[in-house]
DNA sequence: GTATTTTTGTAACATGTGTTACAATTTATA
DNA sequence: TATAAATTGTAACACATGTTACAAAAATAC
């Protein structure tokens, strides 16, 4: 059975472990074991608010942070204040983990809590240790840094290929298959989505009046119908 | 001393044992032992013509290839032919570390030979067995995957947030720090810049004309004198 | 339920880059 | 050295997105 390792560790009251065991980095690993884990190194749990940025572009930063409650959203932002979100990630999920064993420990983004996050911290030294001791949390730290290179490959590609009409497209089909109907609600304000495409909010609007106006789909508020399924796949 | 595995081994005899060891890969590794590690796993020397393509974009590869010789860019193409060279690099370089271990093995790059190459190529699972038994290998190998994504994240912030006047002031300030003259020559054909910054040529020729124009440089072909380097600096 | 704030819709205009085309110049090759 | 090929310089026009501004509509807070 799970013991806490102190009455002030916050971790420790197991509250976390079921949320740690669905994280990739700890994948194949039962919560007993986890437990065991995160108790023979040092780590917090730190709290931040909506809103509160939880990791600073560009600051150098020698720990690792495991995301287990609430969401957060990885940005870049151009000195203008012109923002790029690369994603949104929902607990559990392992925050910027190429910063860690970089050789300059720079963290080319921030890391944004758009609600009441919580987030384990276990500093370099620790995950060195783990990672010596634990030939399967190695295994998915690695498989976590190779596929952060294909989503960061992808993201590349994506904002440097496509044109805004087809980014916005391809989320409708997306919403599509989600949610299994040809009338779909965006998840999002065009704010948001203009920040994940890269562009100014009024482009976006635009290229939707445009694709309304020529019968793709039909466009009021959050509500689209999609009108033309083919033309919204072929759409480039 | 290091012997050959087999006579037809094109690895071990030597030639390429020197080149490794200035690979990040096997950083802090005398010869003897990296030769000792190679012989010990499968693997090959494959050669490769000047223009072609050693990895395909999309492709499937389970094997790391390690360029002994030449020179190869990473590039990206969209449908319609346009590319975007994301670097180049010369031999030593460990190629494509990301897909390796990924969920998914797609390599979202393609790499192209500039001139003649030799890689050696180690498959997934030799590369398991050297990381398994060499620490050293196995840290160098977070590094490389973790300056992977750095590399990949300062990309997409430059080539989202700068200007192309911007990227091409940076890159003439870069040749002049290296040539150490404010009068530098381009190593590059506008051409191949402009794959660089993900352009179309005609768009960099028109942006070195104006800042000819207004006074900046003086562009004479690839021989560019730095007129005023301080507005270089606050070119944005 | 009203007031306030946020989000959406829209317009006019600015700007940066793409496209195409071709001549001038430089570099490579026979 | 002559010839061909590649590179650079330039122009006119197209097009996508940015900027700014403001009103309409919707969502949220009081």
């Amino acid at each position: 059975m799970l013991q806490p390792c102190s009455n002030n560790c916050s971790f420790c009251f197991v509250q976390y472990t079921n949320v740690m065991s669905n994280e990739n980095l700890f994948r194949g690993i039962d919560k007993e074991e986890i437990g065991e884990i995160i108790r023979n190194v040092h780590h917090q749990v730190r709290s931040y608010n909506a809103g509160e940025i939880i990791i600073h572009e560009e600051e150098e930063y020698d720990s690792l942070l495991i995301l287990v409650q609430g969401t957060v959203t990885t940005e870049m932002m151009n000195p203008d204040g012109q923002v790029l979100v690369l994603e949104q990630l929902e607990a559990p999920a392992t925050l910027a983990p190429g910063s860690l064993f970089a050789s300059h420990p720079q963290i080319p983004v921030s890391v944004v809590a758009q609600n009441n996050c919580r987030a384990l911290l276990i500093s370099r030294n620790s995950m060195n240790q783990i990672l010596a001791t634990n030939p399967k949390v190695l295994t998915n730290f690695m498989e976590i840094l190779s596929n952060r290179i294909q989503f960061l490959s992808n993201r590349l590609k994506s904002l440097q290929f496509q044109s805004l009409r087809s980014k916005f497209a391809q989320h409708i089909l997306q919403m599509n298959t989600i949610q299994k109907s040809l009338n779909v609600t965006l998840q999002k304000t065009q704010q948001e989505l203009s920040e994940l495409f890269g562009v100014a909010r009024p482009s976006l609007a635009r290229v939707i009046r445009e694709m309304h106006n020529e019968g793709l789909i039909h466009a009021q508020g959050k509500h689209i119908t999609i009108l033309n399924i083919e033309s919204l796949r072929r759409t480039k």
